[in-house]
DNA sequence: CTGAAAGCGCTAACAC
DNA sequence: GTGTTAGCGCTTTCAG
């Protein structure tokens, strides 16, 4: 009984031609002269039988689907939830549809899921890229799909992006540090090539030279469980030169390293500064409070979602790349305050 | 040039026909005993060319989409992302996408959604239901669509569910409470009638009524701002009878109370004892640590996607819906622990 | 064992 | 202004 209706039936029972319901139902009643009468007896029939077309079917006869495909490192972290949060949102404001997926960072699952997305004729791709997946993406490109970057991008291949300033970012959080008395200030990272902890890694670097201290680095091998990463840092805090200052390169390796600081019962700030990239909710609650760097991941979202609907639009006309880079905010809170004690330089 | 080869261009080429192609690509070679040179050959073309089905012409002719559609209150949330990520992980081992959204537990919107899922095709749902769509979701399941709720249910309509046992855990969580001694358990929860929500308000009625105490119940609208549940829940510690706990009704209203708590330079536990619904990273690093009602998130994760799959392979057998209700765990944490000062019952 | 052909529901040139 | 018709790429019955 609750038989779908397609065009034709409707067309028959009506007894017009089945393109004649086609354009009342695109709009394009007017462009076509369709009698106002007739307009309204389609639409008329056509909201008393609930008719609603076939996705699928007018999919595979103009090629879009009106889906984008959504591809981050792990939508259960948060910065990339609250992005994709707003993305979906701004989405369904223009009548697409989100399909995502987690790329775990792994490049051989991405490319999987890229084929499988090109299967379903995703219309545009927004991709949080893991290294490696070049070739697929200026594939992509060259079908002329509509592809923009969010977080990192890939070096070698020409692609719309909108990361954030990570290196400048990096370099005033060490100067920060440095400027409230601390000397040695550790930097816990990713060991990754990716863009994004590479630039972070480079503004660390070049606050510390500046400034004439020694670099102390831990990097942390990708997909760690929280156990170990809290292993790792705690060993890092122990073994090292004493640090008087801690710099976390993602939120997580932050949450990994408070864990760690708590274990080790050390005094923030008296003991050891800390501070963190992504800012949490997390941070604000903390005693002390943690001071981070705060991402605008509302106008991430924005951007992104805006760059890839021109494109759509414009039918991926070939103008030229943007590639935004967006500024941060550095909250400072109290894990970061210099000791109330006057500082003197001792060494 | 890249222009896709269709199942039609190989028969083409290889001179033979689109059928046969179509079996050795189905798997069916055997069945149809198809010859192992002409399989081989086919197979070795179609790696060459780099064939890949259509697969939206294939769900036309078929149905089925392979793809399932996720319905979260918010991916923002990370109770909902912690499952939408595990969901996905096992979602695709077994050869499924999801098309996920945030129904921001609005009806109408949750509506639209469920109508454009239906449009896609897709081949199942889970959903965490908001109130007033058992219309649409009885017309999902008459059409043979596959469902299963989790988180909630809705009364008026049998479907397959995965919940936790909401009432005892807020029965029990209650009665740790006043096991440490306190007797003005404040109870903050939400505005809304859905079950797990009702389930929780009752647990807590009833152990206090048990216990010859009071209600001090706080009901906060849904989809307020966080500052504004910051301004109520002051507001509730302020005006009403001195509370010695409070317990919050979900993870966020949580997060919301301790930054209320810390506005007004509460003494945890010593003023006030804490308790909160859901889990969460922040719960255990907070000072002092909070005592959580832990879901198990990975067990209704799995239990929710076996359902599903089974429902889908089954073709929707009408087998008498599940019903899984799933023990949780109480965290005790430090804003629960009895004071150390031996308490006097001092009314 | 393999092929011809119909058709899923929709769109859009092209006719009239 | 409206209808005819040819596919989009695939699956599947039915013939041979």
């Amino acid at each position: 009984m609750k038989k779908r209706s397609s065009i034709t039936d409707i067309a028959n029972v009506l007894k017009i031609s089945p393109t004649t319901v086609s354009f009342i139902l695109n709009g394009k009643a007017r462009e076509k002269r369709i009698s106002v009468e007739l307009v309204e007896k389609v639409e008329k029939y056509i909201a008393e039988v609930g008719y609603k077309p076939n996705s699928l079917a007018r999919s595979l006869r103009t090629g879009k689907t009106n889906i984008i495909g959504l591809m981050v490192e792990s939508i259960s972290n948060p910065f990339f939830a609250t992005i994709a949060r707003r993305i979906e949102e701004l989405a369904y404001k223009n009548g697409y549809k989100i399909i995502y997926s987690s790329t775990d960072n792994n490049t051989v699952r991405t490319k999987e899921l890229i084929q499988m997305f090109r299967e379903r004729h995703v219309d545009g791709y927004i991709i949080s890229p893991p290294e490696g997946i070049e070739e697929d993406v200026s594939s992509l490109i060259n079908a002329g799909i509509p592809v923009v970057f969010f977080d990192r991008y890939l070096t070698d291949v020409a692609v719309d992006s909108v990361t954030i300033d990570n290196f400048s970012s990096s370099y005033d959080a060490v100067k920060h540090l440095i400027s409230t008395g601390c000397r040695n200030i550790g930097f816990v990272t990713l060991d990754s090539l990716q863009t994004q902890m590479q630039d972070r890694l480079s503004g660390y670097e070049k606050a510390i030279e500046e400034a004439g201290l020694t670099l102390h680095v831990k990097e942390i091998g990708f997909n760690q469980s929280t156990e170990n990463i809290v292993r790792h840092i705690v060993t890092f805090l122990k073994r090292s030169v004493k640090l008087d200052a801690i710099f976390f390169a993602t939120n997580y390796l932050g949450i990994s390293g408070l864990k760690a600081i708590r274990t080790l019962e050390l005094d923030v700030p008296n003991d050891l500064s800390v501070i963190t990239f992504d800012d949490h909710e997390l941070f604000e609650l903390h005693k002390p409070s943690i001071t981070a760097i705060f991402q605008p991941v509302d106008e991430i979202s924005d951007k992104v979602i805006n760059i890839l609907l021109n494109k759509m639009k414009s039918g991926a006309k070939h103008k030229k790349e943007q590639n935004l880079v967006l500024p941060t905010e550095l909250v400072i809170r109290d894990s970061t305050i210099a000791a109330t004690v006057p500082m003197v330089n001792n060494d």
